[in-house]
DNA sequence: CCAATGTCAGCATAACTGACATCA
DNA sequence: CTGATGTCAGTTGTGCTGACATTG
């Protein structure tokens, strides 16, 4: 009776990993670095007025170590810079530079043509239902009992 | 004007954290071992009949080696089991131990229960409309072009 | 003194590649 | 011989915890 009905966490994976290795693909057709799925995660919570790495750690849901390395490696790359905030000493503002920008907007580029492939080929209205539930409010995962 | 869409792989993402994070609560909470999300995995493309641990890698999507590994950990766990396969002397089917199969149960019944949670929250509609959009045949990501 | 921040260091896990023995 | 399989080994990436200096 369930083996009809596909376990829903590896039906999310598979379609993340559908996404995820066509924006790879592409980025690497053009001849550009090569970019982790935590980095293409940390360059969308980023915002145009610049944010510390404690702010970051917080809406990627890690820690901040971890979001530091993975700013770090970016800074390396040249895609992000870290500047000191004029309100206070303690804090540095993690920004995209200029080829942080173009990547980041090519990246978009190619995830928006992805979706719209796949459009064509399951439907526009799949997609709307898809991201509509995606988007809803989902709250905390509920306890639930396994007996 | 993006800032409105978020990004498709991230809202996926969400979502399988969402029922991985409940299910590895419940079943912590139910005093079974802690399950890795790729042992999850791994327990979902086996079936009854004993599979070898190269089939197992290509349902996965990995290498032979690191199925190998996951296969390995569960044995030991006492979860899983090798057998000789009567067809071929060089092929081991894998299979689920009776314990293995009490885990499985529990989890897939912790798993419809998280189902039906969402469905409280977002509505049946919605979660139904989820389901058949990750369910439709998406194809191979496209080769899209960038520019 | 206390709390938040940025950073360095070490550790664990899980994926990968490489290599090799076995057997149909 | 060739190819598929199972396995061992090493490497890399990514997350974690612990620790510490700095600063408001």
């Amino acid at each position: 009776m369930h083996d009809s009905r596909r376990q829903l966490p590896q039906l999310l994976t598979e379609a993340r990993r559908w996404f995820e290795d066509g924006l790879l693909a592409a980025l690497e057709a053009a001849g550009a670095a090569p970019v982790s799925p935590t980095q293409a995660q940390l360059f969308s919570v980023l915002d145009e007025a610049g944010t510390t790495v404690s702010e970051l750690a917080r809406r990627m849901g890690v820690t901040r170590q971890t979001a530091h390395q993975a700013v770090h490696s970016l800074v390396a790359a040249g895609l992000l810079e870290q500047a000191p905030d004029p309100a206070s000493a303690r804090r540095r503002l993690i920004r995209r530079t200029q080829e942080g920008t173009r990547v980041h907007a090519r990246a978009e580029r190619v995830l928006a043509a992805l979706e719209g492939q796949l459009a064509e080929r399951i439907g526009a209205e799949q997609v709307a239902a898809l991201r509509a539930a995606l988007e809803a409010t989902w709250g905390p995962p509920p306890a639930v009992r396994p007996e």
